[in-house]
RNA sequence: GGCGACAUAGCCAAGUGGUAAGGCACGAGUCUGCAAAACUCUGAUUCCCCAGUUCAAAUCUGGGUGUCGCCUCCA
Protein backbone atom coordinates (compact mmCIF):
# COMPACT_ATOMS: atom_id res chain seq x y z
CA UNK A 1 0.00 0.00 0.00
CA UNK A 2 1.22 3.33 -1.15
CA UNK A 3 0.42 6.24 1.89
CA UNK A 4 0.95 9.73 1.85
CA UNK A 5 3.45 10.11 4.85
CA UNK A 6 3.53 13.84 6.56
CA UNK A 7 7.05 12.68 7.92
CA UNK A 8 8.87 13.68 4.45
CA UNK A 9 5.76 14.64 2.50
CA UNK A 10 5.69 12.21 0.09
CA UNK A 11 4.05 9.02 -0.88
CA UNK A 12 5.65 6.15 0.81
CA UNK A 13 5.34 2.44 0.25
CA UNK A 14 3.67 1.46 3.73
CA UNK A 15 5.97 -1.66 5.36
CA UNK A 16 5.11 -2.00 8.88
CA UNK A 17 7.72 -3.02 11.84
CA UNK A 18 6.62 -6.09 11.70
CA UNK A 19 5.21 -7.81 9.46
CA UNK A 20 1.21 -8.51 8.88
CA UNK A 21 1.10 -6.81 11.87
CA UNK A 22 0.02 -3.16 11.95
CA UNK A 23 0.12 -0.58 15.04
CA UNK A 24 -2.38 2.11 14.88
CA UNK A 25 -2.82 5.32 17.02
CA UNK A 26 -5.16 7.82 16.92
CA UNK A 27 -5.40 11.07 18.61
CA UNK A 28 -9.27 10.85 20.14
CA UNK A 29 -11.70 13.68 21.24
CA UNK A 30 -11.06 16.37 23.77
CA UNK A 31 -14.82 15.66 25.79
CA UNK A 32 -15.79 18.66 26.44
CA UNK A 33 -18.26 19.36 24.10
CA UNK A 34 -20.39 17.62 21.19
CA UNK A 35 -17.82 16.60 18.14
CA UNK A 36 -18.61 18.47 14.84
CA UNK A 37 -19.18 16.77 11.34
CA UNK A 38 -15.62 18.22 10.86
CA UNK A 39 -13.88 16.26 13.68
CA UNK A 40 -15.56 13.60 11.96
CA UNK A 41 -14.15 13.94 8.73
CA UNK A 42 -11.21 12.64 10.24
CA UNK A 43 -12.07 9.83 12.29
CA UNK A 44 -14.47 8.54 9.35
CA UNK A 45 -11.36 8.67 7.04
CA UNK A 46 -9.27 6.96 10.03
CA UNK A 47 -11.73 4.37 10.18
CA UNK A 48 -11.38 3.32 6.38
CA UNK A 49 -7.93 2.86 6.47
CA UNK A 50 -7.77 0.93 9.73
CA UNK A 51 -11.18 -1.27 7.73
CA UNK A 52 -8.83 -1.21 4.68
CA UNK A 53 -5.49 -2.24 6.62
CA UNK A 54 -7.74 -5.25 8.03
CA UNK A 55 -9.10 -5.82 4.37
CA UNK A 56 -5.63 -5.97 3.09
CA UNK A 57 -5.24 -8.77 5.67
CA UNK A 58 -3.44 -7.00 8.39
CA UNK A 59 -3.88 -8.10 11.97
CA UNK A 60 -4.42 -3.99 13.31
CA UNK A 61 -4.37 -2.95 16.43
CA UNK A 62 -5.85 0.76 17.04
CA UNK A 63 -5.36 2.63 20.14
CA UNK A 64 -7.60 6.03 20.47
CA UNK A 65 -7.02 8.13 24.00
CA UNK A 66 -9.94 10.19 25.45
CA UNK A 67 -8.49 13.60 26.27
CA UNK A 68 -10.08 14.43 29.41
CA UNK A 69 -7.43 16.51 31.39
CA UNK A 70 -4.74 18.66 30.57
CA UNK A 71 -5.91 20.32 27.21
CA UNK A 72 -5.48 23.74 27.72
CA UNK A 73 -7.04 26.60 25.72
CA UNK A 74 -3.18 28.10 25.87
CA UNK A 75 0.34 26.99 27.04
CA UNK A 76 0.60 29.59 28.97
CA UNK A 77 -0.48 29.25 32.19
CA UNK A 78 -2.89 31.75 31.67
CA UNK A 79 -4.92 29.14 29.77
CA UNK A 80 -8.18 27.26 31.31
CA UNK A 81 -8.47 23.65 30.67
CA UNK A 82 -11.05 22.90 28.46
CA UNK A 83 -12.53 20.50 29.99
CA UNK A 84 -12.96 22.75 33.18
CA UNK A 85 -14.93 25.66 30.69
CA UNK A 86 -16.83 22.97 29.48
CA UNK A 87 -18.12 21.99 33.26
CA UNK A 88 -18.35 25.50 34.05
CA UNK A 89 -20.53 26.35 30.86
CA UNK A 90 -23.12 23.08 31.91
CA UNK A 91 -22.75 23.43 35.55
CA UNK A 92 -21.80 19.73 36.02
CA UNK A 93 -18.25 18.14 37.58
CA UNK A 94 -15.55 17.47 35.12
CA UNK A 95 -15.88 13.77 35.01
CA UNK A 96 -19.50 14.33 34.41
CA UNK A 97 -19.16 16.26 31.84
CA UNK A 98 -16.10 13.86 30.46
CA UNK A 99 -18.57 10.79 30.21
CA UNK A 100 -21.56 13.06 28.85
CA UNK A 101 -19.54 13.57 25.71
CA UNK A 102 -17.32 10.44 25.63
CA UNK A 103 -20.48 8.81 25.44
CA UNK A 104 -21.75 11.41 23.20
CA UNK A 105 -18.55 10.77 20.60
CA UNK A 106 -19.01 7.40 20.51
CA UNK A 107 -23.04 7.25 19.75
CA UNK A 108 -22.10 9.84 16.42
CA UNK A 109 -19.39 7.37 15.82
CA UNK A 110 -21.91 4.28 15.66
CA UNK A 111 -24.32 6.57 13.49
CA UNK A 112 -21.52 6.88 11.00
CA UNK A 113 -20.62 3.15 11.02
CA UNK A 114 -17.03 4.38 12.19
CA UNK A 115 -15.80 1.57 14.54
CA UNK A 116 -14.39 1.67 18.27
CA UNK A 117 -10.43 1.31 18.29
CA UNK A 118 -9.49 -1.84 20.00
CA UNK A 119 -8.22 0.38 22.97
CA UNK A 120 -10.01 3.68 24.21
CA UNK A 121 -8.09 4.89 26.94
CA UNK A 122 -9.03 7.95 28.81
CA UNK A 123 -5.79 10.35 30.19
CA UNK A 124 -7.13 10.10 33.53
CA UNK A 125 -6.11 6.52 33.49
CA UNK A 126 -2.92 7.02 32.93
CA UNK A 127 -1.28 9.44 35.58
CA UNK A 128 1.26 6.39 36.71
CA UNK A 129 2.26 6.37 33.27
CA UNK A 130 3.04 10.09 32.66
CA UNK A 131 4.94 10.83 35.82
CA UNK A 132 7.26 7.51 35.01
CA UNK A 133 7.97 9.23 31.29
CA UNK A 134 8.48 12.49 32.47
CA UNK A 135 10.54 10.80 35.54
CA UNK A 136 12.81 9.03 32.64
CA UNK A 137 12.91 12.85 30.82
CA UNK A 138 14.08 14.24 33.62
CA UNK A 139 17.00 11.72 34.19
CA UNK A 140 17.92 11.53 30.78
CA UNK A 141 18.19 15.36 30.07
CA UNK A 142 15.32 16.03 28.06
CA UNK A 143 13.00 17.77 30.72
CA UNK A 144 13.93 20.65 33.46
CA UNK A 145 11.69 21.88 35.85
CA UNK A 146 10.88 25.48 36.61
CA UNK A 147 8.27 27.88 38.20
CA UNK A 148 6.49 25.03 39.45
CA UNK A 149 6.51 23.25 36.26
CA UNK A 150 7.64 20.52 34.55
CA UNK A 151 9.01 21.52 30.70
CA UNK A 152 10.29 19.62 27.57
CA UNK A 153 13.49 21.09 26.94
CA UNK A 154 13.37 20.96 23.04
CA UNK A 155 17.03 22.25 22.41
CA UNK A 156 18.43 18.95 23.41
CA UNK A 157 16.76 17.34 20.09
CA UNK A 158 18.80 17.43 16.60
CA UNK A 159 15.85 18.04 15.00
CA UNK A 160 12.77 19.66 16.61
CA UNK A 161 10.60 20.48 13.38
CA UNK A 162 9.96 17.16 11.53
CA UNK A 163 7.31 18.10 9.27
CA UNK A 164 8.37 21.48 7.97
CA UNK A 165 11.35 23.31 7.17
CA UNK A 166 10.85 25.68 10.42
CA UNK A 167 13.09 27.74 11.85
CA UNK A 168 12.55 29.00 15.50
CA UNK A 169 12.77 32.36 14.51
CA UNK A 170 10.56 32.22 11.86
CA UNK A 171 7.45 31.60 14.12
CA UNK A 172 5.26 34.07 14.80
CA UNK A 173 4.24 34.23 18.01
CA UNK A 174 1.07 35.78 19.48
CA UNK A 175 -0.56 35.41 16.22
CA UNK A 176 -3.59 34.57 18.19
CA UNK A 177 -4.31 37.59 20.73
CA UNK A 178 -5.20 35.26 23.69
CA UNK A 179 -1.88 33.68 23.65
CA UNK A 180 0.42 34.57 26.01
CA UNK A 181 3.99 33.19 26.54
CA UNK A 182 5.46 31.17 29.65
CA UNK A 183 8.51 33.08 30.84
CA UNK A 184 9.71 29.75 32.70
CA UNK A 185 10.37 28.39 29.37
CA UNK A 186 14.16 28.04 28.26
CA UNK A 187 13.52 28.01 24.28
CA UNK A 188 10.39 29.14 22.18
CA UNK A 189 9.11 25.76 21.24
CA UNK A 190 9.38 24.15 25.01
CA UNK A 191 6.11 22.38 26.11
CA UNK A 192 4.62 21.68 29.56
CA UNK A 193 5.19 18.10 30.38
CA UNK A 194 3.40 18.73 34.04
CA UNK A 195 1.79 21.73 35.64
CA UNK A 196 1.83 22.54 39.34
CA UNK A 197 1.87 25.61 39.36
CA UNK A 198 -1.62 26.60 38.16
CA UNK A 199 -3.76 30.16 38.57
CA UNK A 200 -7.03 28.37 38.66
CA UNK A 201 -7.26 26.82 41.81
CA UNK A 202 -10.44 26.11 40.52
CA UNK A 203 -9.30 23.27 38.29
CA UNK A 204 -10.90 20.44 39.40
CA UNK A 205 -8.49 17.01 38.86
CA UNK A 206 -5.43 17.18 40.21
CA UNK A 207 -2.96 14.02 41.30
CA UNK A 208 0.35 13.65 43.69
CA UNK A 209 3.24 13.56 41.98
CA UNK A 210 7.24 14.02 42.62
CA UNK A 211 6.92 17.65 41.42
CA UNK A 212 3.92 18.72 43.39
CA UNK A 213 0.26 18.20 43.22
CA UNK A 214 -0.50 19.34 39.48
CA UNK A 215 -2.34 17.88 36.39
CA UNK A 216 -0.07 16.76 32.58
CA UNK A 217 0.13 18.30 29.83
CA UNK A 218 -1.66 17.80 26.69
CA UNK A 219 0.94 16.28 24.60
CA UNK A 220 2.36 13.51 27.48
CA UNK A 221 -0.75 12.09 27.11
CA UNK A 222 -0.80 10.33 23.39
CA UNK A 223 3.18 9.12 23.81
CA UNK A 224 1.84 7.18 27.18
CA UNK A 225 -1.05 5.73 26.20
CA UNK A 226 0.55 4.81 22.45
CA UNK A 227 3.48 3.05 24.22
CA UNK A 228 1.49 1.51 26.83
CA UNK A 229 -0.85 -0.01 24.09
CA UNK A 230 1.09 -0.46 20.89
CA UNK A 231 4.56 -0.79 22.96
CA UNK A 232 7.78 1.00 21.28
CA UNK A 233 7.37 0.84 17.90
CA UNK A 234 4.16 2.59 16.51
CA UNK A 235 3.31 2.35 12.26
CA UNK A 236 0.84 5.18 11.95
CA UNK A 237 -0.17 7.52 13.92
CA UNK A 238 -3.52 9.78 12.63
CA UNK A 239 -4.72 13.23 12.98
CA UNK A 240 -6.13 16.13 11.94
CA UNK A 241 -3.92 17.94 10.47
CA UNK A 242 -4.02 20.94 12.69
CA UNK A 243 -2.15 18.60 15.33
CA UNK A 244 0.91 17.86 13.43
CA UNK A 245 1.90 21.07 15.46
CA UNK A 246 2.84 21.76 17.77
CA UNK A 247 1.09 18.63 19.67
CA UNK A 248 2.80 15.35 17.15
CA UNK A 249 5.96 16.87 17.08
CA UNK A 250 5.98 17.46 20.61
CA UNK A 251 5.07 13.76 20.86
CA UNK A 252 7.55 12.85 18.48
CA UNK A 253 10.16 14.67 20.75
CA UNK A 254 8.79 13.08 23.88
CA UNK A 255 8.34 9.29 22.84
CA UNK A 256 11.50 9.27 21.06
CA UNK A 257 13.26 10.96 23.81
CA UNK A 258 12.11 8.43 26.21
CA UNK A 259 13.01 5.65 24.24
CA UNK A 260 16.17 6.02 22.70
CA UNK A 261 15.14 5.46 19.01
CA UNK A 262 12.86 6.20 16.31
CA UNK A 263 9.12 5.94 17.05
CA UNK A 264 6.65 6.20 14.85
CA UNK A 265 7.25 5.62 10.99
CA UNK A 266 4.10 6.45 9.11
CA UNK A 267 2.05 10.29 9.70
CA UNK A 268 -1.42 10.17 8.40
CA UNK A 269 -3.19 13.63 8.90
CA UNK A 270 -6.56 14.60 7.57
CA UNK A 271 -7.33 17.84 6.07
CA UNK A 272 -10.20 19.57 7.18
CA UNK A 273 -13.52 20.25 6.10
CA UNK A 274 -14.36 23.92 5.58
CA UNK A 275 -17.50 25.59 5.13
CA UNK A 276 -18.14 29.35 3.33
CA UNK A 277 -16.45 30.86 5.51
CA UNK A 278 -13.07 28.29 6.42
CA UNK A 279 -12.51 26.28 8.86
CA UNK A 280 -15.24 24.39 10.96
CA UNK A 281 -14.38 24.90 14.53
CA UNK A 282 -16.08 25.02 17.87
CA UNK A 283 -14.44 28.07 19.14
CA UNK A 284 -16.00 29.72 16.42
CA UNK A 285 -19.32 29.27 18.41
CA UNK A 286 -21.82 27.14 16.01
CA UNK A 287 -21.26 24.02 14.57
CA UNK A 288 -22.49 21.16 12.86
CA UNK A 289 -23.36 18.07 14.12
CA UNK A 290 -24.61 14.57 13.58
CA UNK A 291 -27.52 15.20 15.13
CA UNK A 292 -28.02 18.63 13.54
CA UNK A 293 -28.16 16.72 10.00
CA UNK A 294 -30.62 14.31 11.60
CA UNK A 295 -33.07 16.41 12.54
CA UNK A 296 -32.66 17.67 9.12
CA UNK A 297 -33.76 14.43 7.37
CA UNK A 298 -30.36 13.76 6.72
CA UNK A 299 -29.00 9.87 7.16
CA UNK A 300 -25.76 10.26 8.80
CA UNK A 301 -24.23 7.91 6.34
CA UNK A 302 -25.04 10.01 4.01
CA UNK A 303 -22.58 12.45 5.56
CA UNK A 304 -19.97 9.27 5.32
CA UNK A 305 -20.22 9.02 1.60
CA UNK A 306 -20.11 12.95 1.23
CA UNK A 307 -16.65 12.13 3.00
CA UNK A 308 -15.19 9.56 0.96
CA UNK A 309 -16.37 10.75 -2.45
CA UNK A 310 -13.47 13.12 -1.73
CA UNK A 311 -9.64 12.59 -0.73
CA UNK A 312 -8.44 12.96 2.82
CA UNK A 313 -5.56 15.02 2.01
CA UNK A 314 -8.04 17.29 0.49
CA UNK A 315 -9.49 20.49 1.88
CA UNK A 316 -13.53 19.92 2.23
CA UNK A 317 -15.99 22.18 1.79
CA UNK A 318 -19.01 21.72 3.07
CA UNK A 319 -22.62 22.99 1.80
CA UNK A 320 -26.26 21.71 1.91
CA UNK A 321 -25.94 21.62 -1.50
CA UNK A 322 -23.40 19.71 -1.66
CA UNK A 323 -24.82 17.35 0.88
CA UNK A 324 -28.23 17.16 -1.26
CA UNK A 325 -26.34 15.65 -3.85
CA UNK A 326 -24.76 12.79 -2.26
CA UNK A 327 -28.20 12.25 -0.43
CA UNK A 328 -29.84 11.88 -3.96
CA UNK A 329 -27.03 9.47 -4.77
CA UNK A 330 -26.88 7.89 -1.74
CA UNK A 331 -30.46 6.78 -2.14
CA UNK A 332 -30.41 5.82 -5.97
CA UNK A 333 -27.29 3.45 -5.39
CA UNK A 334 -29.22 1.68 -2.52
CA UNK A 335 -31.99 1.57 -4.56
CA UNK A 336 -30.78 -0.14 -7.49
CA UNK A 337 -29.12 -2.32 -4.74
CA UNK A 338 -31.87 -3.69 -3.68
CA UNK A 339 -33.69 -4.41 -6.72
CA UNK A 340 -30.56 -6.89 -6.87
CA UNK A 341 -31.42 -10.52 -7.10
CA UNK A 342 -30.35 -12.65 -3.95
CA UNK A 343 -31.19 -15.85 -5.83
CA UNK A 344 -28.22 -18.44 -6.79
CA UNK A 345 -24.25 -18.62 -5.58
CA UNK A 346 -21.84 -15.79 -6.41
CA UNK A 347 -19.05 -16.61 -8.98
CA UNK A 348 -16.37 -15.55 -6.81
CA UNK A 349 -13.87 -16.14 -10.13
CA UNK A 350 -15.00 -13.71 -11.90
CA UNK A 351 -15.63 -11.31 -8.90
CA UNK A 352 -11.45 -11.41 -8.54
CA UNK A 353 -10.37 -8.67 -10.92
CA UNK A 354 -13.69 -6.35 -9.42
CA UNK A 355 -11.65 -6.70 -6.15
CA UNK A 356 -8.04 -6.08 -7.28
CA UNK A 357 -9.36 -3.17 -8.34
CA UNK A 358 -10.75 -1.84 -5.13
CA UNK A 359 -7.39 -2.96 -3.96
CA UNK A 360 -5.73 -1.18 -6.36
CA UNK A 361 -7.95 2.20 -5.74
CA UNK A 362 -7.36 1.99 -1.84
CA UNK A 363 -3.71 1.03 -2.13
CA UNK A 364 -2.94 4.55 -3.62
CA UNK A 365 -2.90 6.57 -0.95
CA UNK A 366 -6.84 5.41 0.14
CA UNK A 367 -8.47 6.51 -3.01
CA UNK A 368 -12.01 6.39 -1.51
CA UNK A 369 -13.47 8.15 -4.33
CA UNK A 370 -12.16 5.71 -6.89
CA UNK A 371 -13.34 3.20 -4.29
CA UNK A 372 -17.02 4.54 -4.41
CA UNK A 373 -16.55 4.24 -8.41
CA UNK A 374 -15.45 0.82 -7.91
CA UNK A 375 -19.44 0.13 -6.62
CA UNK A 376 -21.05 2.03 -9.27
CA UNK A 377 -18.96 -0.14 -11.80
CA UNK A 378 -19.77 -3.61 -10.48
CA UNK A 379 -23.69 -2.36 -10.85
CA UNK A 380 -23.27 -1.50 -14.64
CA UNK A 381 -20.93 -4.35 -15.55
CA UNK A 382 -22.75 -7.66 -16.67
CA UNK A 383 -22.30 -9.94 -13.84
CA UNK A 384 -24.79 -11.28 -12.50
CA UNK A 385 -27.24 -10.35 -9.33
CA UNK A 386 -25.77 -12.42 -6.24
CA UNK A 387 -21.97 -11.72 -7.56
CA UNK A 388 -22.75 -8.39 -7.66
CA UNK A 389 -24.05 -7.90 -4.12
CA UNK A 390 -21.59 -10.28 -2.80
CA UNK A 391 -18.70 -7.88 -4.55
CA UNK A 392 -20.46 -4.72 -2.77
CA UNK A 393 -20.90 -6.74 0.33
CA UNK A 394 -17.05 -7.06 0.27
CA UNK A 395 -16.49 -3.42 -0.47
CA UNK A 396 -19.04 -2.44 1.61
CA UNK A 397 -16.71 -3.92 4.79
CA UNK A 398 -14.37 -0.95 4.19
CA UNK A 399 -16.74 1.69 3.33
CA UNK A 400 -19.18 0.74 5.81
CA UNK A 401 -22.21 2.57 3.93
CA UNK A 402 -24.90 -0.25 4.81
CA UNK A 403 -25.12 -0.57 0.84
CA UNK A 404 -26.96 -4.08 1.30
CA UNK A 405 -28.33 -3.63 4.73
CA UNK A 406 -29.90 -0.37 3.93
CA UNK A 407 -33.09 -1.78 1.80
CA UNK A 408 -36.03 0.45 0.85
CA UNK A 409 -38.62 -0.14 3.43
CA UNK A 410 -41.77 -1.70 2.09
CA UNK A 411 -45.01 -1.23 3.28
CA UNK A 412 -44.64 0.15 6.65
CA UNK A 413 -46.36 -2.20 9.25
CA UNK A 414 -45.74 -0.38 12.80
CA UNK A 415 -49.56 1.11 12.36
CA UNK A 416 -51.52 -1.42 10.40
CA UNK A 417 -54.55 1.00 10.86
CA UNK A 418 -52.86 3.40 8.35
CA UNK A 419 -51.76 0.94 6.29
CA UNK A 420 -54.99 -0.14 5.66
CA UNK A 421 -56.23 3.24 5.08
CA UNK A 422 -53.50 3.45 2.58
CA UNK A 423 -54.05 0.24 1.15
CA UNK A 424 -57.71 1.26 0.90
CA UNK A 425 -56.80 4.49 -0.75
CA UNK A 426 -54.75 3.13 -3.15
CA UNK A 427 -57.44 0.54 -3.94
CA UNK A 428 -59.61 3.64 -4.48
CA UNK A 429 -57.40 5.27 -7.03
CA UNK A 430 -57.18 2.21 -9.34
CA UNK A 431 -60.85 1.94 -9.41
CA UNK A 432 -61.09 5.52 -10.23
CA UNK A 433 -58.03 5.04 -12.99
CA UNK A 434 -59.96 1.94 -14.45
CA UNK A 435 -63.01 4.19 -15.01
CA UNK A 436 -60.58 6.78 -16.54
CA UNK A 437 -61.85 9.26 -14.08
CA UNK A 438 -58.04 11.00 -13.91
CA UNK A 439 -59.32 13.93 -11.42
CA UNK A 440 -60.54 11.23 -8.86
CA UNK A 441 -57.01 9.08 -9.39
CA UNK A 442 -54.84 12.79 -9.23
CA UNK A 443 -56.95 13.96 -5.82
CA UNK A 444 -56.36 10.36 -4.24
CA UNK A 445 -52.56 10.18 -5.02
CA UNK A 446 -52.02 14.15 -3.69
CA UNK A 447 -53.89 12.91 -0.24
CA UNK A 448 -51.53 10.17 -0.41
CA UNK A 449 -48.85 11.77 -0.63
CA UNK A 450 -49.21 14.74 1.73
CA UNK A 451 -49.80 11.67 4.05
CA UNK A 452 -45.59 11.11 3.10
CA UNK A 453 -46.84 8.03 1.05
CA UNK A 454 -44.71 7.80 -1.84
CA UNK A 455 -45.85 5.76 -4.82
CA UNK A 456 -44.41 3.45 -7.41
CA UNK A 457 -46.22 2.63 -10.38
CA UNK A 458 -44.75 -0.66 -12.22
CA UNK A 459 -46.67 -3.14 -14.95
CA UNK A 460 -46.57 -5.60 -12.16
CA UNK A 461 -48.74 -3.39 -9.89
CA UNK A 462 -48.82 -0.39 -7.06
CA UNK A 463 -45.63 -0.38 -4.96
CA UNK A 464 -45.37 2.15 -1.94
CA UNK A 465 -43.80 3.18 0.82
CA UNK A 466 -42.97 5.68 3.41
CA UNK A 467 -40.73 8.53 2.70
CA UNK A 468 -38.06 8.55 4.91
C1' G B 1 6.54 37.44 7.97
C1' G B 2 7.80 31.84 7.96
C1' C B 3 6.14 26.75 6.79
C1' G B 4 2.75 23.50 4.19
C1' A B 5 -1.29 21.77 1.17
C1' C B 6 -4.68 22.42 -2.67
C1' A B 7 -6.52 24.49 -7.83
C1' U B 8 -9.83 19.53 -13.50
C1' A B 9 -17.41 20.75 -16.50
C1' G B 10 -23.00 24.01 -12.65
C1' C B 11 -21.41 20.89 -8.12
C1' C B 12 -18.46 16.46 -5.87
C1' A B 13 -14.37 14.32 -8.28
C1' A B 14 -10.62 10.32 -10.99
C1' G B 15 -6.17 11.02 -13.32
C1' U B 16 1.11 10.14 -11.28
C1' G B 17 4.30 11.69 -19.58
C1' G B 18 0.60 8.82 -24.56
C1' U B 19 -4.18 12.24 -26.11
C1' A B 20 -9.81 14.09 -20.03
C1' A B 21 -13.10 7.88 -15.44
C1' G B 22 -17.31 7.99 -12.26
C1' G B 23 -21.34 10.38 -9.43
C1' C B 24 -25.08 14.42 -8.67
C1' A B 25 -27.71 18.27 -11.14
C1' C B 26 -29.42 20.08 -16.05
C1' G B 27 -31.36 18.87 -21.00
C1' A B 28 -33.48 15.17 -24.67
C1' G B 29 -35.91 10.54 -25.36
C1' U B 30 -38.52 5.63 -23.93
C1' C B 31 -42.48 4.26 -20.74
C1' U B 32 -47.11 6.62 -18.70
C1' G B 33 -53.99 9.16 -19.02
C1' C B 34 -50.76 12.89 -16.59
C1' A B 35 -47.02 12.57 -12.87
C1' A B 36 -43.42 9.88 -10.04
C1' A B 37 -40.02 5.95 -10.49
C1' A B 38 -37.07 3.27 -13.90
C1' C B 39 -34.19 2.94 -18.38
C1' U B 40 -31.34 5.22 -22.70
C1' C B 41 -28.66 9.33 -24.65
C1' U B 42 -26.23 14.04 -23.99
C1' G B 43 -21.56 17.58 -21.41
C1' A B 44 -14.38 19.98 -20.86
C1' U B 45 -10.71 20.68 -28.33
C1' U B 46 -9.21 21.22 -22.52
C1' C B 47 -7.34 20.77 -16.78
C1' C B 48 -5.82 28.71 -12.49
C1' C B 49 -2.09 31.83 -15.54
C1' C B 50 2.79 32.47 -18.14
C1' A B 51 7.23 30.41 -19.83
C1' G B 52 10.37 25.93 -20.47
C1' U B 53 11.70 20.46 -21.26
C1' U B 54 9.66 16.60 -24.69
C1' C B 55 7.74 13.47 -30.73
C1' A B 56 3.98 13.96 -26.80
C1' A B 57 2.35 17.75 -20.57
C1' A B 58 -3.67 18.12 -16.55
C1' U B 59 0.65 15.19 -15.35
C1' C B 60 7.78 17.15 -15.30
C1' U B 61 10.72 22.10 -14.44
C1' G B 62 10.81 27.49 -13.37
C1' G B 63 7.96 31.85 -12.27
C1' G B 64 3.28 33.93 -10.96
C1' U B 65 -2.06 34.05 -9.12
C1' G B 66 -5.91 32.33 -6.00
C1' U B 67 -7.97 29.41 -1.88
C1' C B 68 -7.23 26.93 2.65
C1' G B 69 -4.39 25.37 6.90
C1' C B 70 -0.39 25.67 10.71
C1' C B 71 3.02 29.03 13.47
C1' U B 72 1.45 27.02 21.34
C1' C B 73 -7.45 26.25 21.60
C1' C B 74 -8.72 22.97 17.45
C1' A B 75 -9.78 16.87 13.94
Amino acid sequence: MILYNSLGQTKQEFIPYFKGKVNMYTCGPTVYHYAHIGNLRTYIMEDVLEKYLRFAGYNVNRVMNITDVGHLSSDADTGEDKMLSGAKREHKTVMEIAKFYTDAFFADCEKLNIKRPDVVEPATNCIDEFINMITVLLQKGYAYTAGGNVYFDTSKLDTYYVFGNMNEEDLAVGVRDSVEEDENKRNKADFVLWFTKSKFDSQELKWDSPWGVGYPGWHIECSCISTKHNGEYLDIHCGGIDNAFPHHTNEIAQSEAYLGHKWCNYWFHVLHLNDARGKMSKSKGDFLTVSLLESKGYDPLVYRMFCLQSHYRKPLTFSYDSLDNTAKAYDKLIKKISALSKDGTPDTAKAEQYIYSFKEALDNDLNTSLGLTCVYDVLKSDLDDVTKIYLIDEFDKVLSLNLTKNEIKSNNSDNNEINAEVENLIAQRTKARAEKDWATADAIRDKLKEMNVVLVDTKDGIQWHFEN
